[in-house]
DNA sequence: CGGGATGTTGATGGCAGTCAAGCTCGGTGG
DNA sequence: CCACCGAGCTTGACTGCCATCAACATCCCG
């Protein structure tokens, strides 16, 4: 049988994901509980409205979490990328839709099973609950964009975003992970809207799209902040 | 002085605070490290970017939270009402600005203290965890919002909340406790706009508003419904 | 009664959504 | 190797919703 002591330390999300913060003990039993599993890009992980009976850390890939209106329309309300965690503990029912984005790997618990480690390993707890108010910042930032920000701030604002998360140092070319599509639906835009920006901003020569619009160049940085930033 | 047990057992949000979730040492450890403060309606608790030393639970009246931009558009990002929990243990400075909608009283405690407490009492964290979850998906279903529905939806839908929220039962009558402009900062509208989507419900029969606005009727909730629900 | 805050109503314009073609690129099969 | 195909992306023309600007109404308190 494999254990903690032989898997977890080999992981690749072993220094940033929920498992980085806890004691040898509590790792232990969390190994004890988690299976690995992959889902393919496109894959639904939960439906909303389905029972809730999955939590999950992500090892490599991006999942997105979606919200609908009756008729059909999509809001990505998270991206979620390795490292993260996924699902809500002590909720009977998925609200929300979870749905991989590309080709991605899990560390997969059974709710009940990871609400039983969550009970008995505070300092889990504890670091979940950080976790989660950091998403809810989160939430709140983009409810400004969602409430308040034209379409070349939102644009603009997510690639910021995206070279933030994709590299340490002030990298100045990076892959956009996901489709023109997704992008709308998480910045609440369609994807002509999405388009069009992207365009403007390189005709302005403050970007560059090579490899078919799917990587980003920075050439001006600081007219792409101005870009995010309305006044 | 006075003790935990002459105080909270009195307070009007013993069963619905934070606080109803403990037992009674936790909850003596809390009082002891909470005290009492009113707030006059307009008035700040934390500023966006100030070092943050707050927490408290709210005993009576309404909180906004909100995120602005750089160039002053404001978006209220939260809601809080008798019995929520304001403030975020754990964070060095406020990324949000709060500010009482009306005279608001609290039961109030230094971060620092707070998050002693928290440390000391796990069903505490415990609870707060959940509230932050709850939190986590308010802000989500009012992404779905502000992303991807219409004027009239989101006011038909905010009042809909709202009757959920001021009566156990389904009253047909109800008071808005915020301003056109709060109600807009709220839904990512401008005043003119909700004020232009209530008269247009008023003219369609689906709600009366009697006292100058303040006051929302019910004439015919399945229209209400109906218009909260595009399709 | 007056003045300021709050709310309503009207006219207008701009930004983003919608509908509809084209384009690009990678993959597949002849 | 190249023709074809389809998904994803871009571009264009037009529409419509909501923001903006402005005037007016109402409420509230002195």
């Amino acid at each position: 049988m494999v254990t903690a002591t032989d898997r977890c330390p080999d992981c690749l999300v072993r220094a940033t994901g929920l498992c980085a913060t806890i004691d040898d003990e509590a790792l232990i039993a969390l190994s004890a509980a988690g299976r690995r599993r992959t889902l393919a890009s496109g894959q639904v992980l939960t439906w909303a409205g389905d029972p809730n009976l999955l939590c999950a850390n992500i090892v490599s890939g991006i999942l997105k979490v979606t919200a609908s209106t009756l008729n059909g329309r999509e809001q990505i309300v998270g991206l979620l990328f390795a490292g993260d965690f996924v699902g809500q503990p002590f909720v009977e029912e998925s609200a929300l839709t979870v749905t991989a984005l590309i080709e991605t790997e899990l560390c997969l618990f059974t709710r009940e099973r990871f609400e039983r480690t969550l009970s008995a390993h505070h300092r889990l707890e504890h670091a979940l609950l950080r976790r989660t108010m950091g998403s809810l910042n989160d939430a709140r930032e983009r409810m400004l964009t969602l409430g308040q920000r034209g379409a070349q701030e939102r644009v603009a604002g997510f690639l910021l975003d995206l070279v933030d998360r994709s590299s340490p140092g002030d990298c100045k070319s990076f892959d956009i992970p996901i489709s023109r599509g997704d992008m709308a639906d998480f910045l609440g835009l369609t994807i002509e809207t999405v388009s069009r920006q992207l365009t403007k901003m390189k005709s302005a020569g403050i970007i560059s799209l090579p490899r078919g619009g799917r990587t980003v160049e920075i050439n001006n940085r600081s007219a792409l902040i101005a870009a995010a930033n309305p006044g």
